[in-house]
DNA sequence: TCTCTATGTTGACGGTGCTGACATTTGCAC
DNA sequence: GTGCAAATGTCAGCACCGTCAACATAGAGA
């Protein structure tokens, strides 16, 4: 495909890859959309004949990252054990993610792609089918719990462990750290309170 | 002070009071120097004789919001009965300020201000204070519990509140603020879940 | 009054996202 | 095959940004 002049092959996707990789470490404030097509060997604007503009690829990088996500809470959820075991996985695979892509991870909740009226369209069906996937662990893990309940218990864990995974990067918890406990001792122990189990 | 001329008069706190009331709304993103400058009726370059650069002055911006929520945090603590009362309404404190001051709250708990080696020394005062402050409201909900489970309880109950906080506004709830549940009754079954009272 | 220092201004540099005009290449219809 | 239109690249330039060096002015203390 690619000639090694002019046209490329398949820009949009090198384009996709590189800012992922950028994303990934250094969020979406470390990406420059001149240095990104610098880096894949094509002028500055020529990332605008596959993207409108940088929030459109960013929205694309995102949904990306809830893809690779969902896996992992598809895999958490098909594991061995009761629903209880599964919703304990999910919320490490959650916790796992954060640890090992930040950037990515904050571009997917810290972000305001979703908040705005009308969500970029590629990120609405992976962050809705995330959505889905952790209410089916919640509600598996007590399947006599009612509607409202069930609500309120995946808001309740979601928060906390989300909380934890944000303000223990942003380092808020460095005066907490100290001493009789160690990080690990303390990330049990929010996935227990957050889970219950 | 001020003669309508070349001298301000007080152009560092006209500089933080300006900041701080776009910081508020629009976070620190929404901050521009050259505008902020002009706004005040002073040249672009003008700050620079009194903030080393743009974190100087959100670092001084953060600084005024801990003591705000500082402020609040001590009404709270003084505040009539038990320890457990004294806790609710420390996190009923914390979340007024999020929702008052949404951009304010982001700068505060969000940016990597104090994830820094070397935090700004301005910073460090006032959030120093404020965990003490919420330390002390968890430790005094139960005088019996040891160090080790204050800390594992401050953790997760600020985890809790802050990640609702911080999900909440990124629009992350959307699918689930439906039906049943109302919002305010959301928030009540946050604190709940987080103080345990 | 004179001078030193604090404070404000101007012009410039390199960076950013983005756009309109132009160039090249590819693929499809004939 | 040929020719034309659409897709995809380039280039120059706009407006904005944070920041700095050089210069101008005002006020305070000797």
């Amino acid at each position: 495909m690619n000639k090694g002049s002019y046209h490329h092959g398949d820009l949009r996707q090198a384009l996709i890859a590189a800012a992922l990789a950028v994303v990934e470490r250094g969020g979406a404030e470390a990406l420059s959309l001149r240095e990104l097509a610098e880096s894949v060997g094509v002028s500055r604007a020529a990332p605008y004949r596959h993207f409108a503009d940088r929030d459109d690829l960013l929205a694309c990088v995102a949904a990306r990252g809830f893809e690779d996500l969902n896996v992992g809470y598809e895999a958490a959820l098909a594991s061995p054990g009761d629903g209880r075991a599964r919703m304990r996985i999910a919320s490490q695979v959650y916790v796992d993610f954060a640890e090992r892509r930040p950037g990515l991870f904050r571009l997917m909740f810290e972000s305001d792609l979703l908040a705005r009226d009308q969500p970029p369209n590629v990120l609405i069906g992976p962050a809705n089918h995330a959505y889905q996937l952790l209410w089916r662990a919640v509600a598996g893990a007590d399947p006599r719990a009612d509607e409202k309940t069930v609500k309120a218990r995946t808001i309740t864990m979601w928060s906390t462990v989300y909380g934890f995974l944000a303000l223990d990067r942003a380092r808020r918890f460095k005066p907490f750290m100290t001493e009789p406990l160690t990080r690990a001792e303390i990330v049990e122990a929010v996935i227990t309170a957050a889970t219950g189990v």
